[in-house]
DNA sequence: GTGAAAGCGCTAACAC
DNA sequence: GTGTTAGCGCTTTCAC
């Protein structure tokens, strides 16, 4: 059981091991017929190169490493919400490599000040990767940036919220998901919409924020500064910001929240109060969570795109496309608005399509 | 930015390269003071040791591999339903990877009979892995046993099915996480209980159901076959065989479900007929899943340990003591019971804790 | 206890 | 178009 290696195929061809090199990296300067008699003898043998000699001998090591929160992940383990954020970016990212014949290697780093440099520095090492994938905080985290510039190792950064931290940054396109949201509420009849923000900290809040003020604004809708209420994302600020919105002299007809979470905290509020879902008030949030699906009703909202945005953005990296020093944004991707029970007709609204 | 080399250390050290792979290895022979002036040397300039030239040279690639259905994957993705069974897997086996300084990886394979053989072949061939992880469907699929063992890859097979497989099995206590299901509701009073039982061709199935009967028996209750009804894991399954028990002349106070799916299911079927859980009937699930977390009410269900088991596995693989012949199988791994509210005190009856 | 030499399986720079 | 020669950074064998 000793491996094939590729001074069997290139005697097996009856070529220079050089040869074999060629092929199968599809480099030029090889004639049609020595290819294919390569191509034959690798097949006959069952010849798989290995990532290790290559990687060592070449320039390239065909590794994409992610940077994932060790804590993070750890916590969201234990405690009783779950996602499956983690396993949708791993998706995106290994079909893609897969294409490319790379591999992907998710390294999970603590973000404790005191090791993440060693961390970094080790993964960086020992695997020499061409490019690296960050999730939320490594992808806000100055250190890391910094130990990946150093290192020439280019990056992507997803769902990143400051700018000028060189590499690219991919996020959803909120600001139009927001809108879009709005419009399927508009839709329905509503006029009045009240909007629960996500932490203003997060650039995503106001981006969904803004998305949602165009919307109102491009239907004509009055907007009174009222119906904009502050949150955090979490669900009891969702239940606070609800409450606020129905103790208005004239109080919404649909929410918008900015997470399913806080939401999820809207229908409880709402529960507390007798309004049910969408007879009384419509609801919608972002993230399509889990319990947001499983929810009653189950939850309007916008789908992030990740597996979609992990693909890209390995597919940025083994192209070469977003070198060391760069510093791009995208956020034209796009979105997906799940329109489910939580959302409904305006009470005592014909609902229009046209005006 | 030129990497870190041994000879750098050695240099440093004033010792040999081979003196410095005898430290970083933990190797015997290396007098105490060499061993921490290698240390120093090591630390000060920021050494790392190659991956790919560790597993190039030498007999161990420091890589265990998991091997997890591509088909499977996506659909999850694309599907309403999502869990986070991936996440887990992967965060168990990559701490205990961590730890012992290897690498995990996971490859998506194509469980299509033309095209498996040479996925796996390719992912032997590139990565060498020191061991395999098997998720379900792989962890059954006899041409990856075949070529892993062909290949002297030992493996571990997370919730295998069939027995005689080689390599290590590694599942939950089925039988003692049913017992304690059953225990928990017969502490609530309960002493009609119904069973919904999981596909037959599982064999975990047929576990919950034993487990459920010893249980029964252990506390003289009587179990009369009608009280078992059949299942196949589907929601569905669980509407139709709560409409059968609910029918019985003597129908239960309780319903044990062999897994979430079906116990919402049964909560659906007892809303259909206006009966509330736990007020009119308890409920209870398998699998801890993310909507029976969210349902109303939330179901008592239990927990595998997905990421214990993937990190027993993943030690079982470093240590050795898996080996290439092996044929074990382990059960007796901790579950843990999740009550929540979906069960409560059987009706009319005083909950007694000792008799 | 320590070191020298060989080589893991490839790619990179050059010859031809 | 194709082959030759050096390494990549380690571990391995075996000598001391």
């Amino acid at each position: 059981m000793t491996a094939v290696t590729i001074y069997d195929v290139a005697r097996e061809a009856g070529v220079s091991i050089k040869t074999v090199s060629r092929v199968l990296n599809k480099e030029p300067n090889v004639r049609g017929a020595t290819r294919e008699k390569v191509q034959r003898a690798a097949e006959a043998l069952g010849y798989h190169p290995s990532l290790f000699a290559r990687s060592l001998a070449g320039s390239r090591s065909h590794v994409i490493a992610a940077f994932v929160d060790a804590a993070l992940t750890i916590d969201h383990w234990r405690g009783e919400r779950t996602t499956d954020y983690l396993t949708r970016v791993q998706l995106g990212a290994t079909l893609e490599c897969r294409e490319a014949g790379y591999h992907f290697m998710l390294e999970l780093v603590d973000h404790d000040p005191l090791t993440v440099s060693r961390e970094i520095r080790n993964v960086l090492g020992a695997l020499k990767p061409d490019g690296a994938l960050l999730t939320p905080p490594s992808s806000d985290d100055p250190v890391v940036l910094a130990l990946l510039a150093e290192a020439g190792v280019p990056y992507v950064r997803l769902g990143a919220e400051s700018p000028g931290g060189g590499g690219l940054r991919l996020h959803m396109d909120d600001a139009g998901a927001a809108a879009a949201l709005t419009e399927h509420l508009i839709g329905l009849g509503h006029r009045r919409i009240g909007f629960i923000m996500g932490d203003a900290h997060h650039a995503a809040s106001l981006r969904r924020l803004a998305g949602f003020r165009d919307a109102m604004a491009r239907h004509g809708l009055d907007l009174p500064e009222s119906l904009v209420q502050p949150g955090d994302f979490t669900f009891q600020s969702g239940v606070v910001s609800t409450r606020a919105l129905l103790a208005l002299p004239q109080p919404p007809t649909a929410i918008i929240a900015s997470n399913d979470d806080m939401a999820l905290g809207c229908l409880a509020a709402m529960g507390d109060v007798g309004l049910t879902a969408p007879r009384d008030l419509s609801v919608a949030g972002f993230d399509d969570s889990n319990s947001g699906r499983a929810s009653r009703p189950p939850l309007t909202t916008i789908r992030q795109p990740l597996v979609e945005l992990a693909a890209m953005g390995v597919r940025a990296l083994i192209s070469g496309e977003v070198g060391t020093g760069a510093d791009r944004d995208v956020s034209a991707l796009p979105f997906a608005l799940q329109a489910r029970a939580s959302t409904g007709p305006a009470p005592g609204a014909a609902v229009s399509d046209g005006g």
